[in-house]
DNA sequence: CACCAGGCAAGTA
DNA sequence: TACTTGCATGGT
């Protein structure tokens, strides 16, 4: 029973490790700044962009709507890719003054569905990022996936590893109450475990407080 | 030293 | 549709 199953582990790992308190971020712009420079990238070096950000003060939707493309890339360079990860930021704030009048609040009144629609539109948001942005900063009850949410329930053997973003996702929304605090509790658990158990050249799998999962 | 991180898009066949 | 590659810093 794949509902009681999904369940089952959520308890174990919340037990395990606590409250994770995510998103770390104090705005919604700033969720949304963190979840485009976390593309791939580890946590430790996007709050070092974040922290440049703030230094300047940019991290305000009007002052970084003006500041030019190559002046966010040298603050958020710490991050990595950040060539490519300006260009997608401006992209974002371009998208969110054109559809939502440059607000945010106006943009939180929007449906969960179709903003997902217009986030994915969006060059350089992939369903990862426009489901952290859609879960952290506007508290909508999307299941966000990640790498390790597909590797860990692979092992498991409840997905296959070469599942689709999409099935991983609807596994989790089909089998579980459409909670947001749940959501988004029981994702950033997921990495927690990733992070501290299941990461590639470092499986401490028989100390891994699902174990008996498996 | 090598490997990889809270992805995504563009190019190729 | 299904691979492959570029993007780039910083931690382990």
């Amino acid at each position: 029973m794949i509902k009681k199953r999904l369940s089952r582990i959520y308890k174990k790992l919340y037990s395990s490790f606590g409250k994770q308190r995510w998103w770390p971020g104090d705005t919604k712009l700033e969720v949304i700044i963190g979840a485009v420079l976390t593309q791939n990238t580890a946590w430790p070096n996007v709050e070092k962009s974040i922290s440049n950000l703030k230094k300047a003060g940019k991290i305000s939707f009007k002052k970084l709507s003006k500041e030019r493309m190559s002046g966010i890339a040298r603050l958020i360079k710490p991050a990595g890719y950040f060539n490519i990860k300006a260009k997608r930021l401006k992209n974002v704030l371009r998208f969110i003054a054109e559809s939502y009048n440059s607000s945010l609040s106006l943009m939180q009144k929007a449906d969960g569905a179709s903003l997902r629609e217009e986030l994915l539109g969006i060059n350089g948001v992939g369903p990862e990022t426009a489901d952290s942005i859609l879960l952290y900063a506007f508290g909508k009850p999307i299941f966000v996936i990640d790498s390790y949410t597909t590797r860990i329930l692979s092992r498991l053997k409840i997905l296959s590893q070469d599942v689709s973003y999409e099935d991983a996702q609807k596994l989790f929304m089909d089998n579980l109450p459409k909670d947001v605090r749940l959501f988004n509790e029981y994702h950033a658990l997921i990495v927690k475990l990733g992070k501290d158990y299941c990461r590639k050249n470092n499986p401490r799998c028989q100390e891994c407080p699902i174990r008996d999962e498996h």
